[in-house]
DNA sequence: TCAATAACCGATAAAATATTCGGTATGCCT
DNA sequence: AGGCATACCGAATATTTTATCGGTTATTGA
């Protein structure tokens, strides 16, 4: 008789996704990056709602999920300079990023108003 | 002089789209509701990772932004029974929410082995 | 010498989210 | 009478995420 392993599995695609792309600000992040402002100071000032800190925090992240990368101009050089692209698997991304954006553009005055509705309670 | 009201806009579909799929499980009950699991015990069966009282609680989030709703089998009749069904908004976000799944399943194994290593630091 | 720069990290505070647990309602079945 | 089923809610707690603040590094330029 063979037993299973009754591993929990958690084959649901859209959850391992999310565990990259979720976080308040990791899409806007990469999406950003595709937008030419690879360096952090760049897209700390483009993204001017969020704190530096997640930035980089949130950065991190995306490096070791492998969906950016990260190259210092020269190491030793200071003020040190990086770099943050998107690699292969990040620009697998931007087809569904642009979904995304487009989707939560058309429906924004929905979705801010309901947003305001919560605010109340 | 006009002067503009600095009202920060955050016209970024992609966080406001967040706003609507955010949340550790969201799209999971999308997922599940399109597949004709309709009510809640039935959801709540099919993400067992999730917890009910979760479950409900991002099904009342769901149902606020309009893209589930909801329909009561009868009010006075005990065991209430409801419905959750996808809206037009919400069928709209369907094509999406496969591409996202598609992208994780493919990408499972690397997203997975840096989930763990994470859990070690 | 001192400010400025750029990236980044650590500690802590605060806020947002999720979990746990128990309770309500009521008709059906044994 | 007692248990089951179904949806749902409230409160307390736990956990995770984000924000705030200050510090580090080494060079350039005033």
């Amino acid at each position: 008789m063979y037993t299973r392993k009754i591993e929990e599995d958690l084959d649901c695609g859209l959850y391992l996704a999310m565990k990259v792309l979720g976080g308040k600000w990791k899409c806007c992040i990469l999406d950003a990056i595709h937008r030419g402002m690879t360096r952090p100071s760049e897209i700390a000032k483009y993204i001017r709602e969020a704190s530096q800190r997640v930035i980089e925090m949130q950065l991190a992240e995306l490096l070791q999920f492998g969906v950016v990368e990260k190259t210092v101009e020269n190491e030793l050089a200071y003020p040190k300079k990086s770099d943050y692209r998107l690699t292969a698997l990040g620009e697998s991304l931007l087809p569904i990023l642009s979904q995304i954006d487009g989707w939560g553009l058309r429906h924004a005055d929905v979705i801010k108003e309901r947003m305001s509705e919560q605010e109340v309670n």
